[in-house]
DNA sequence: TTGTAAGCGTTATCAT
DNA sequence: ATGATAACGCTTACAA
């Protein structure tokens, strides 16, 4: 800065005024400092800035995942969104481990963020304690609690869980199955869905909890599993994922399975996909665009400090039958 | 820091001192430092770090999309690498788009980066001179060439392209079909498909481009078209991506075509799905996590100084040979 | 082993 | 409208 303003033939702080608010100085000298900058290929040092301003216009993002679209789509929407108001996205994967998360929660608390994203509301005492102290706007997103960290934007699992099972007794299953990743929210689904089933006219629920990540082999191993071992005849199986309930719907087409005659398919997300599968999969939407909107509005407000956001919004979902079950 | 050491009885830099090599201070003032911590809940500025050090430990990267797994797949194992190393990643989606991916690097680069990943090998001109003037390491993924802006890891999409055109005429197609998506690598492979096929005994070669990105419901929509349009009847179609694929094997499934007997499907990518599809999917393989890996470990080796990396590393591909060709 | 002093490249506060 | 000066919170000589 202090090259391009001799350039220019003015001080330092004054090509700092020109980037920052060209309205603070003359347009003629604004010019002298725009062809400086062109001269010397001058890019300013943000980190200097940041650290002068105490704004480092940085928001920091935790996700399980990275390559579960699920997951992505909403960091997507959300970078979009900061973006427009000149912020940056600091991304990193916690895999499912709160140990891990809060590693990186003190790792990106030390870049200064302005903001953090974070997946989920279970979290460690201590990344809790030092989220709070950071003293910026905290959203958890994903699900819905009474007592965020800050903020929150989802929507209850729990909900979602019981009125799958309600779909599933007034279509009138006796028998249902649930095929499960290992992803906390979705076992609070598959339980909840279990129990209300089960409370209703539900006879049993035949269960199968995927060791790992969802994937569509699993969701085939799943469906072979209930079929071949567990004696599942027939029924509405829940998946906690539409890639899961693809694989079901493969393994089924496989066995030569009818569906929804023989066996009726519900998946988790509406996925882009699942409208195009054959038969198009019955499942519960969740809108991952609006969350990660809402999540950055959040953000917003409480950063432009304008309007005070409500700390809890409940985005909902909704169970969108097509042809699977 | 100066809160902290007043507390631990030490001086500032003592504070600075024990945290960046324990081993600099002796382990009397380094207990009574590190118990001025907890009593602080002290969390260092890395902002100032850097600007005082001159190294961000800040890794930028750019991707088209954050949602395609071909891509975030491999941000996912580079990010793992970096983080080994003490690196965050600083994460932006360019969307196919040059004159975004240079407002991008512009942004990044103010964030004094100690490296830089971007995707594919074309840029603008006044991206490569940024990059350029920046002086810290940069790889291109996804793509090779004899002349990188710094380094470059991959693989031939050209030689991809005929490769499987290759396969093609091994089979004894006389007939072909292509489904592309709106990426210019995608299109580069398209282009050396079609070429090659004709040049040898190919006959035809039906050409469908998506319009957006990559989806099943794009792919369906290609296999009707080239059906019910252009006439296709028979022959192998080479679709830019598994998605894409899938799209076809579905809408062929609801047709009612034998595969690979009336028609033989190839994808590209070997997802994980791949295999587990219904007839399983013959595709290209290209190892995305060694692409990740090899783009980390170039930017590292250069960092670290002591061995000098291979600016160009072709990481090859591989034809997958599964049921639907 | 520890401390002092300078400097990293900005922004903020006051003057002028 | 512009400039001088002091932070911002660290790291890196250099000194003790």
């Amino acid at each position: 800065m202090a090259t391009v303003g001799r350039i220019a033939g003015v001080s330092q702080v004054t090509v700092s005024r020109a980037l920052s608010d060209s309205s603070k100085v003359s347009p003629l000298t604004l010019k002298k400092i725009e062809d400086a900058i062109k001269v010397t290929g001058f890019v300013p040092n943000a980190l200097a800035g940041a650290l002068a301003s105490q704004q480092s216009h940085l928001v920091s993002a935790l996700v399980p995942s990275l390559t579960n679209i699920v997951y992505s789509s909403v960091v997507k929407t959300f970078s979009q969104r900061m973006r427009e108001f000149g912020y940056q996205i600091l991304l990193s994967e916690t895999g499912f481990d709160l140990t891990e998360e809060e590693v990186f929660v003190s790792a990106h608390l030390s870049r200064q963020p302005d903001a953090v994203l974070l997946t989920g509301i279970q979290h460690s005492a201590q990344t809790r304690r030092m989220l709070l102290g950071a003293g910026i706007p905290i959203v958890e997103v994903w699900d819905i609690t009474a007592s965020p960290i800050d903020m929150c934007v989802g929507f209850s699992h729990a909900d979602a869980g019981r009125a799958v099972a309600d779909f599933a007794i007034d279509a009138g299953f006796a028998f249902a199955g649930t095929v499960t990743a290992n992803d906390e929210r979705a076992k609070l689904r598959r339980d909840s869905f279990t129990n209300r089933f089960l409370q209703n006219e539900g006879q049993s629920v035949f269960a199968h909890d995927c060791p790992g990540a969802a994937s569509m082999g699993a969701g085939r191993a799943a469906l072979a599993d209930l079929i071949d071992n567990q004696g599942l005849k027939s029924g509405m199986v829940f998946c906690s994922s539409d890639v899961l309930a693809q694989g079901l719907l493969i393994e089924a087409h496989a066995r030569g399975l009818k569906m929804p005659g023989d066996l009726s398919i519900v998946g988790f997300g509406d996925q882009e996909f699942a409208k195009d599968l054959e038969p198009a999969l019955t499942t519960v939407r969740v809108d991952r665009e609006l969350l990660g909107r809402t999540a950055a509005d959040a953000i917003l407000a409480r950063i432009m400090g304008t309007e005070s956001p409500q700390p809890v919004s409940d985005l909902g979902f909704e169970i969108v039958r097509r042809m699977s079950a």
